[in-house]
Parts: C-alpha cells; structure tokens; sequence
DNA sequence: GATGAATGAGCATTCATTCAT
DNA sequence: CATGAATGAATGCTCATTCAT
C-alpha cells in the first residue's frame, strides 16, 4: 500500500529534534532556569504535554540539547587534522578560521556560555561536556602544536597550554558577544579578531 | 545558669556587607535564578526579612553584588597603570599576574561568569557592568598596549583588539575553571598560565 | 473494587463561573485583602494554580467578579422603564419592589459593600463600577422621575437628586444589613423597607 | 520646683491620641488590612515599635480609633432633641443640616465607610458600633419622629422605619462620596442633597 | 500520539510583631 | 520612653509535571 502516512505520524521522528532546535535556542538565549517549557514547547510548534512524551523532564531535555548539539562539531576538525599536510601553522589558521566561521552561524554556537553558566547545577553533564568537548578540542590544538614543535615550526612550550591559550579567547570573545551584544558599545567582529588572534599566535609559537 | 543567649542582635552596619558575601558566594555557585534568598540569609547568619531591610529585592541584591564587589579591583590596576615607570612589557606581566594572584583569592572572582551567565536576563546590570568593568579593564591594557607602541617597544598592532587578545584568555581559563573544576581532569594552574599566556603575548607583540 | 476516582476532572467551561461565583462569596464576606486565593480555589473545588489558569491575578478575578455579576441586572431593569406603560408611580414600585427582591436573593447583591469597601484601593476598577452601576442606576431612576413630571405625576424637581434619594436608602439598608446582621437587634425586612420607602416617596414627589 | 518637662514627656499624654487621629485617616481611605502601621507611625510622627507602646496590635488600634472618634458627635444631638421647643421639621432640618455640615468637615466622618467594610471581620467591634452609633441614631431620629406623630405635625407611620429612611440617604451618599469622589462625574453636594432629602421627607411625613 | 486542563510544591515578597539597644 | 533592627508567618504567583480527554 502506498498510503501517504497521515501528516502527524510523519512528523513523529522530527519531533524530538525540532523541541531540541527550540529548546536550544532559548536555553542559549535565557539559561536554563529562566527558561519555561511552555516557551520550548510553542517554539517547537507542539504543547508541552509533547514534550514530557520525548524528555523525561526538564534536565533529560536539557542534556539531551547539549548531548545531540556538542559532539558533530568536533568530528570535522578531527579529520582535517588527521589529513593535514603542509604548514601546521596554515592548519591552525584553517582550524581557528573555520571555527570562527561556525561560532557565527551555528544555533550550536550558544552551548559554551550556557554550560559555563550551568556546569556546577549539572555536575554529569558538565563532565560529559568536558570530556566530549573541552578536553578533545584541546587535544585538537595540542596536537597540531605538538606536531609543529615537533616539525620545528614551533618553538618548545608546553602544548597544553599552548592549546588553551589558542582556544580560550576565542571562546571568551564568542560568548563576550552573546551575553553583553546589547550593551557593548565596542562590538568586535568575530572573524576578524580570529585573525588578529592568530598572528599574534604564530609569531608567539615561533623561534625567537 | 547563665543569661540566654539573645535572639538576635543589632548590627546594622555589618549586614549589607554579610548578606552581599553570603548572595555572592551563593550568585556565583549556582547563579541567580537557583539561588533562594532563604540561603542566602542562612548563610549571613539572618533571616529572610532582614535580606529585605537592606535591599528592595533580589535582583536589587544581586546589583549590589556586582556592584559592591567588582569595582574596587579595577582601581587598584588603574592606578598602577599611572604610576608607572619603566618597560611597559613588565607592567603588563604585573597587571596580569597580580591579576591572577586575585583570581585565585579573592571571593569576587566569580562574578564574570556570573555576569556572563545572567547578562541577557538583567539587560541594565548587564550595561552597568560592560560600562564599569568590561570595558573600563579593556581601556586599561589597551593604554598599556598603546603606550608600549608609542615607545617603539611593540609593533603597530589595533590596541583594543590586542587588549581583547590579553584579557580574554585570563578570563576564560578562571571560568573554565570554575565552571568544570570538578570535572575536569587536566586542571590548569592560573598562575603558570598567565605566565605562559605572558610569553606567548610579548614574543607575538615584538616587532619581527 | 472499583475503578479509583480520577483525581480532577476537565472542566473548562464551568471553571470560570464556579471561581467567579467562589470570589463573589469570599470577597463579599470579608473583602478583598482578606480573601485568600487558596480559599477561593479550595470553595470552587479546585487549587490555587487552577485560579491562574482563568484570571491573571487576585485583582482581574476581583473586576471579573464584579463585571460578571452586576451589569447583568440593570439590563433587566433597563427594559422594564424601555416598555412600561401606565403611572410612573407604578413603574417606580416594580423597579423598587423587584430589586429588593433579588437584594434579598441574588447572591451579588454583595457587590456593593465590596465595592464601597475596596473602591479607594481599586481606582480603575471603582471608574468601571461607577460608570457601568452608578451612574447607570442613577440614570434610570431619574428616567423615571423625569417622565413622571413630564406626566404631571411628579411636582417639579431635580431628577437626579431625586434619583439619589430614591436608591440610596435601599442600598444603604442593604449594605447595613449584610454588615451588621450579626449584631443588629432591630432587623428590617428589606421587602417591608422597600414598600414604606416608596409611600414615602411618592408622597413626597406629589403636588402639595 | 518649676523646671519644666522635657518635651518629650510633655508630648507622653499626647501620643496616643495622635497615632489614633493617624491611624483614622489610613484607616479611612485605605481600609483596614491596606492600612500599614508603618505608615500610621509616620504620619503620627513616631515609629512603629511606639504604637506598639500605646496599642497591643493592629485590630486593638482599629478599636480604639472606633471607639474614641465616633462617640462624642451624637451626643450633642441628644441634648438637641432633649432641649427642643416648637416644630418637630425645625428639629429634623436642624438636626440634617448639622449632621451634614460635620459630614463635610470632621474628620471622624470616614468612620461610617470603614465599618460598613470591616464589620463582619470585627464582630465585636461590629456590637459595639451598632450599639453606640447606629442604633442609637436610629433611635434619636425615632425620637423625633414620634413626637412629631404625637403631636399631629407627623401622619402615622412606623418610626423606626422612618428613622432608617431618614438617616440612611445622608450616610449613603457621604459613603458614596468617599468611596467614589475620584470618578464620579457628577458630584453631589451634601448640604444640597441634605435640603432636598429633607423636603421629600417631611412632604412624605405630612397628613395627606 | 497529542493536547492542555489541573496540580502542587516552591519561592519572592510583605508586614505585624518582638525585643535588643 | 522610644527606637528601629530583626523576625517569621502568611500569601500571591510561577511553572515543572501529571493525567483525563
């Protein structure tokens, strides 16, 4: 039989991902507490009602936006480290480039402030958070520092550090925007401060 | 027998400045919105009504915080920026490490990433805060920055742009840390970072 | 066994009226700052988020409650002086008559002292009250009284003094009632009230 | 010795009787339960742990404002009908026109509105109200009324009755005033009411 | 599956009352 | 006597969660 399915049980799988679409983008928006379910719900087009039949409640939702939003990003950054060849400086730069680049268009770009607000209210999900996301996006720049050094492209420094010192403003200058983009009558462009970022950087890394 | 303990006792001028130590401890823990004032009165060792005799309401509270809390740091470093004689590539290593020696210390550490995290839901506390702190720390490297062009010691670089490349790193990694402290298996020591974030910055500011 | 009762029913249709009709009873008793919410939801058989459900705070229950009850029965009246034909002394007596006899049942015949009690704390709403009863009522009867002089029933006077001289007495002796019934050693019957007033009026607006 | 009192103490006797002059104002416009003692102590130029010095709480204050502002204004027109020599409407229009002279001016004259709203919170206050003030009046007028029968000037009617529809109007449109004053667009004036009130009566009263 | 009416615990806020000073 | 800081019970309101429909 080739029946088109009725219109509500098509849509049956794209619920849970249109409520965490929603849900994400009020969460980012607002923080957790100060956003209310009704809010996701009539975002995501349903009543809320819907929603407790995906989310076992307000925290399972939450983990799960953070959980389904976090991991793809790193995957990309991963393969083009793993298939890099040539500068490991022009690496960096295509990392902090295209990462910039997303940080400005990604809905999933509010993740890093909402969990710096919100790690020590879910201490399980700030560890997964961490482990999913901190940590590997870290070992991502340590090892192409670690390769440069290596290369001797860079100079020796500890390459975790150096990881932290590459990933730290961008985040700070990312989540800087979302929270104050109201009131900062000095706003930056994103971009353009990856750029500044990183020339600042390479002359840093390299032999004095 | 000796005379009952009183049930309370009047000390007008030593509240505000318990309850506000109590709330930013509290603040900056689990944020505003989870933060019940029946805690925060507990915590001054008061009752809730008495919170209420010192400030109209929570979020007049939580300005006070801010507000009470934040600025005084800033005038420390504004002077020393003054008074300053010498390579200004030392003042900056003294801005930040003693910086950071205050991070690790003082209580009103937290309050970046409590501000980070309710900017967007308290749009005034978020102007007076961008007004008095943000901006007010980003002028202040950005004089240093500039000072140290002007003397030929750094190369030509945008000195708000350059001041956002010193301050956000220092921020962030102090976030992180408060954010992910319990899970975070790589902690970080503020201290040895500021130094490492220190090199990075002076070799990246020389002239080539 | 049985099936066990469910534990509350759907009912948003006769939700409104049963909470209207709840408040009515509470405010009439003791005012408006001295009925709480939970008791209103607890007469109405349901809970206090219920009542939010339906009215936005205390005080729209409070304009819902007097919208509700009182404007419907002037309409009544309205039409009876619409159609009458015949002595203007006769319409009086159906107006006074009638309108004792739902003071002495209707169950907004509270409305008044309430209004008389809150009106100062409740301007918007006194305005409401005012405009859509006072002035309404007071209108009507001196419909009444105008036609009768035109008539040559009535001597010569001011139509809306004698208004006011006509409903004051019977909402005054209303409101006494409803006050001090518990203490009163003298009860009046309303009815009986209703009927010596208006020989007493009628007497009065006569030619000498 | 002839050192005089400190002021203070001079002022001892004095106090109670302004935090009850204060306390009839708040009362008066605002009700009982919207009256803050706060706000009494301030206007009676005092603070609020002093009313607790006079008074035992809110409602013995509520009683004693009661009491002490409403008994004295009948006893004059007591001696008034005591004293009285020639025509009983002489009497009566002597005894409106005053009445509705101190309605405009004394301050106590708020007392009527207030009871009429917290009678049925205040049982007892309530007896002793109806007691003092309402039967009592109630009586005075009845007084007159029979004499007035007696003597032929009056037809026969029944006096209480009488004494309702006499004193009910004067007390319904001083509570009206009070009540409404801000959004009623057509005012009465008292005296004018009272007049006009005393015409319709004793043509009403006469022999027909 | 989906809805949204109903629940009830939780919390901010108020204010009469107390009592240390 | 007088003050006003401190209390704590009371209550309006919110919103995550449940469940009858």
């Amino acid at each position: 039989m080739n029946t088109p399915l009725p219109r509500w049980q098509r849509r049956k799988d794209a619920r849970p991902a249109e409520i965490i679409q929603a849900a994400l983008t009020l969460f980012s928006d607002k923080g957790f507490a100060a956003t209310r379910l009704d809010d996701v719900a009539k975002l995501a087009g349903v009543t809320k009602g819907t929603v407790y039949l995906y989310f076992e409640n307000k925290e399972e939702l939450f983990k799960a936006v953070v959980r389904e939003t976090v991991v793809p990003a790193l995957e990309f950054a991963e393969t083009l480290v793993e298939e890099h060849q040539g500068a490991w400086s022009d690496l960096l730069w295509q990392l902090l480039s295209s990462w910039a680049e997303r940080m400005e268009h990604a809905t999933s770009s509010g993740i890093s402030r909402l969990m710096i607000a919100e790690a020590t209210n879910f201490p399980e999900l700030a560890r997964f958070y961490v482990d999913e996301v901190v940590v590997r996006s870290r070992r991502l720049f340590a090892d192409v520092i670690s390769r440069g050094i290596q290369s001797g492209e860079f100079r020796e420094v500890d390459p975790m550090m150096a990881a932290r010192a590459v990933t730290a403003p961008l985040v700070m200058i990312k989540v800087w925007k979302q929270s104050f983009s109201l009131c900062d009558t000095e706003p930056v462009d994103l971009k353009a401060f990856a750029r500044f970022h990183f020339d600042l950087l390479v002359q840093g890394l390299r032999h004095r």
